[in-house]
DNA sequence: AGTCGATGTGGTACCGATAACACAGTCGAA
DNA sequence: TTCGACTGTGTTATCGGTACCACATCGACT
């Protein structure tokens, strides 16, 4: 109920008839401390509501024991299982987690970067936006924060990356598709200046040259990462003559934007338009298991993340950077027509 | 590249031929420094890499100029939605948000918001696990952190809080599953220690008793808040005998993990069970618009409560404590027999 | 001419913790 | 008995900023 005077350390060491270093010094657990002395320190603390003040420890000890993690979009069950992964194993090695969303933002992202140098975070773990986040990834670097990218490599910017494999992982998908008889199929995917995109467009090309398939323009079309760019591509999609019989879609959110536009279409999935994409989400595929996806072990991508961080702000010296390439899971449902 | 040799305030100065003080002015933008000082601050700044301190700012000035939201669950889109409106607001009033999740453990919320003391956030939004959080929510009193509830009041805790109507949501749910036709209804719920599960019982009570329905015991089950406790709840009821013809679970996630049982049973939703629930879930009904849900504004929870504890923040003394409730939207599909 | 207020800048003392060192007392070994 | 190692505790400086006050300068007004 008291309005809160800020009780610092000197006055649980007045309270307790002992200096300030010596309350340091039972907060820290350290060993120097008789067992008389800490029993009174610890009852002054007690009863006066002490809480030592993560800032004045960071400044003094010039750590602060947190990381970073930064994502375009906490929604995304993609992004939350990563984010999920990351805390598990900072947790568990004593370090503190700060969430930031970008809103898939450069602006924010830019904000929210310089944010985490001024807390003075230890280490970043990012899904970085696209390749022109490379600007603050080279900030970063001058201030010497290390960081690791997550599921999105950026061109000139050499770190330790955790990614899936998009381009193998695109191909299967375009492969089933093209197993089941298609051969117009379209692909809706962001812009190029995303590494998943870059890949799981090759991925998809590869497929089709592959198959002997030519690649017609005319099929694949930019969007949003997001429902509403899933319908607009979709549209487009529709649109064209003869419209895809197929369709891939570079993520979950992207493809149930394709589907709404599928039905405002008066059409249906897989009747009238096959459909996979990138990414489960685990809610929806609980309810309706529809989605044919390429599964990408999120969580370990945020686990494998966090580890690959922790050792690197044990030893910021380490010279070799890592690339851990994860291969996703393929798992049929019904949105491609091949289930029953 | 350089190995981040620490730039202070001091080594500013110093390159720009000012004194520190001058540099404080400079980049906190109050006005007493000559364009042509400004100028050549700046450039040592920029040239420097400086990035002010939070910890020295915030240690220095008495306020950080952060609050905290604190959820048990990021993954769920409704909370999901809740921090996005608490972020919108804060940024807009130039405050930053740190975000937390606790997982629903009551160890967790406890640790998470000790931490948050000791970050000396100015506020904290919160949605509590349960009434068990009082003794957490006492010590930010005790503390003098201001905090606003959100979703889940604490009986004992008298704070500004953000509701849905939970008593009337789930009055009209069941009456909706009462006017068609079932008697034999069904709740899966959680603890009774957490407020909207007592008020969403209180509506279910007083749904059946208007309508003259006794109440039997036998068709309210508890379980966790999650898909594995709706599984597991609706396999109770599947087991009485006579089965409940129709379901009302306490949210989201345990109406999907209820969906779930019941198929496992070989029956279907609604043909031999109706169901209904509070809270949507966006990206799954946009994929199969299903779920018949008392929709509930959650992104406004988000705003409203950031507005009450900025206010708060503002001024502490203002003796009145506020309670908003927010009436939710009810949503017709499926999954409750009476859309075609 | 002298006083006043505004303007731009610097000096100093903190904010709340910890690192590093100092030091008094105790105890066992030489 | 004396020395050294060890234990428990205190002193001081410092981390990187900011609040507060002092002060020099300058033009304007009585």
């Amino acid at each position: 109920m008291a309005p809160a005077p800020n009780v610092t350390i000197k006055d649980v060491a007045r309270s307790a008839g002992v200096s300030a270093m010596t309350v340091s010094r039972v907060i820290n657990r350290s060993e120097r401390v008789s067992p008389e002395t800490r029993r009174r320190v610890e009852a002054a603390i007690e009863q006066l509501g002490f809480v030592p003040s993560r800032l004045a420890r960071g400044l003094s000890r010039q750590r602060t024991g947190a990381i970073a993690v930064i994502v375009p979009d906490v929604a995304n069950p993609f992004f939350t299982l990563i984010v999920r992964g990351v805390e598990d194993v900072a947790r568990r090695s004593g370090y503190r987690v700060i969430l930031c969303d970008t809103r898939a933002d450069l602006a924010i992202e830019r904000e929210v970067i310089e944010e985490m140098m001024a807390h003075r975070v230890e280490g970043i773990v990012i899904a970085p936006v696209s390749d022109r986040s490379r600007a603050h990834l080279r900030r970063l670097q001058e201030f010497g924060v290390p960081f690791v990218l997550i599921d999105r490599l950026v061109p000139g910017i050499d770190c330790d990356v955790v990614l899936g494999d998009s381009v193998g992982g695109a191909r299967i998908l375009v492969e089933h598709l093209i197993g089941l008889g298609h051969r117009r199929i379209g692909f809706i995917v962001e812009s190029d200046e995303v590494s998943t995109a870059r890949d799981r467009r090759r991925g998809y090309e590869e497929a089709l040259a592959t198959a002997g398939i030519p690649l017609d323009p005319t099929l694949v079309v930019r969007a949003s990462v997001d429902p509403a760019g899933g319908r607009k591509g979709m549209a487009r999609l529709l649109a064209g003559e003869p419209r895809p019989t197929a369709v891939f879609t570079v993520n979950n959110l992207v493809a149930l934007g394709a589907i709404e536009a599928v039905r405002a279409a008066g059409l249906e999935v897989p009747d009238d338009v096959a459909l996979v994409c990138f990414d489960d989400i685990e809610y929806a595929s609980r309810l309706y298991p529809f989605l044919t996806v390429m599964m990408q072990p999120a969580e370990t991508f945020g686990t494998l993340g966090a580890q690959l961080l922790l050792e690197r702000i044990g030893d910021g010296a380490r010279p070799s950077r890592r690339t851990v390439v994860l291969p996703g899971e393929f798992v049929v449902r019904r949105s491609c027509g091949a289930a029953g």
